[in-house]
DNA sequence: CTGAAAGCGCTTACAG
DNA sequence: CTGAAAGCGCTTACAG
């Protein structure tokens, strides 16, 4: 039989009310009434029920966390950051990795009564409006990686893409290349990736003599697993236009990109430099290691948890833009 | 206002439980009342409440997944079959990083009601008696990683790594290696670990010249990511042993010692031979690409949920044997 | 084939 | 300072 708090009641003398009041620290309760009532519970073994509790207090101290892609390090440690902060709120935290259907998702949020959920899952794979329905059945949501929703309506926090692309550029653009690929890992229609206009715009400021020759776009909507690299990286060598320096959407392509330079026995850094986004730490390892622009993804997870927090504590609706930084290694340097 | 099956009730101009009987399509509803209802449910956006469902039906549809190191794409894509599988049965999961104590992670399953839980976390993080606790309590338990349950009370999965070490070895061995180095992940006092029981076999089968003076123990209790690789390699070198191959716990590690060993001008393989476990994406693109012992993880996932779905179903406590395939890649070679 | 009603285990205003 | 009781939104035997 399931120990309840009638039980406890029950065994400490006391009513049901007052095992309530101890057990949640609300109420005064006489503490010699509260030390029976804990010595009830410890005789007992007993564990409150959440699911109970979630029905009278209507909420369930659930939060979700929708990632792209959890197999990648990159989202790994962002969800790291989120779930210890959360942790100390005393959320638990699901996470949901997005490989079916959202729609269907979204609907258990709704069902499951999830207080709120942060999404960093592309935005072609849901739509705005299913967003708002979820915001309406009273789940609360922080966005990322979707530059069309409003921000006044939505929280979300964001990585600035469109700076950190200004910086490779400029960084590469210093070492002398004018010839600077850009290997996207989102499909030509997409162009809600801020490295993708970002990329257009330096090549404009900085007038690259290769234009947008050197421009690979990928999959259509989106993949930017170390396959891809690889495969973009053939593409751009297929082209046959002069490259010296290759920016690719995040760490995994580069490391793909950098398998299938070096195959075609291209050095790096000497005969091409390669950069990626996002600073995992497999990076470092890598060889020759590799030129990132990182961002601190144990605050940007931890960052992420204080605007959901906020939002359901007291509905403010933050916004959140995350600074990249340079790290610089073995695989860029001067051009030739 | 919420809608509730009650709001549905009225405007279908049913009962309460009618609506019950039509969404869960129990007891014989006639088909003409049922369009009704549905009519009902649809014109009033409704979404049924899986807290209060859970309350009365006293199960949650919940499960849980505790992967030690969701950073590491092994688990990610372990994660990821086992995911799959569940939701296709209608549950939901829930994912724990394992950075807190497991022990609140372990209340909290209790208190939340979760069905069952798949765990993938090493067993000093967690006492046995825990464990038990937690299946009196109605929680279900499959488990991986831990050698010291009784496999006739907690069901489990295991990799086989017994034999996949045998068989990495006598790989090594037919290149004509006979010093070869194991970077154990686990510390010195930890020999619950079966990579670490095989080598130590497979040095006495083989009767290796080395003996076990190229074992090199890891940090106490555990730690297997590329970082840990990276050091042990050091050591390793440092020692001045002889050595022409190098296995490592996993690749993560491989990763690891390839970069210290390339750092220290041994070419791989030519000078030293490489090999991981686990099989991951990455592995092929590393330079050289990684010869490894590979589990499929997609299956091992949809596996290990098959058998705790097969526990709360039926009380069926199963256990299952994983076996590892040998990837040959440029890592390893023939020594000279 | 359908409805009235008890029950799941909590919380919390309201009395006292 | 503590208790009796209503309520949260479902499910499901039991009647009819």
């Amino acid at each position: 039989m399931k120990i309840t708090r009638n039980d406890v009641a029950k065994r400490a003398g006391v009513s049901n009310a007052t095992v309530s009041y101890v057990l949640n620290g609300s109420g005064k309760i006489k503490e010699e009434t509260a030390k029976r009532v804990w010595k009830a519970v410890k005789e007992l073994d007993y564990h409150p029920d959440m699911i109970a509790r979630s029905m009278s207090k209507n909420e369930t101290m659930q939060l979700g966390i929708v990632s792209e892609d959890v197999a990648n390090p990159f989202f790994g440690e962002i969800v790291k950051g989120f779930e210890s902060a959360a942790n100390n709120q005393n959320y638990f935290v699901n996470i949901c990795t997005g490989i079916h259907k959202l729609d269907e998702y979204f609907d258990n949020f709704i069902t499951r009564r999830i207080d709120g959920i942060f999404l960093t899952a592309l935005p072609h794979k849901y739509s705005n409006e299913k967003l708002f329905k979820l915001v309406e059945h009273g789940v609360r949501v922080v966005v990322s990686g979707n530059v069309n929703v409003d921000y006044r309506r939505i929280a979300s926090i964001e990585n600035d893409h469109l700076e950190a692309m200004r910086d490779a550029m400029e960084y590469l653009f210093g070492l002398g290349h004018r010839h600077i690929a850009y290997l996207n890992g989102l499909g030509k229609e997409m162009s809600n990736d801020l490295r993708y206009v970002g990329y257009k715009k330096m090549v404009e400021n900085l007038e690259l003599p290769c234009g947008y020759d050197l421009l690979i776009n990928g999959k259509y909507p989106y993949a930017t697993g170390v396959t891809e690299g690889y495969e973009e990286a053939k593409k751009l060598m297929q082209l046959g236009n002069k490259f010296t320096a290759v920016i690719c959407t995040n760490d995994m392509m580069a490391f793909g990109a950098m398998k299938a330079l070096q195959e075609n026995g291209l050095r790096i850094p000497q005969d091409v430099s390669v950069m990626g986004f996002d600073g995992i730490d497999l990076g470092q390892y890598w060889h020759p290691s590799l030129t990132t622009m990182a961002t601190d993804k144990n605050a940007f997870g931890k960052k992420a948890f204080e605007l959901l927090y906020a939002s359901i504590k007291d509905e403010t609706i933050g916004y959140y833009k995350n600074k990249l930084k340079l790290i610089e290694r073995d695989s860029t340097g001067i051009c030739r």
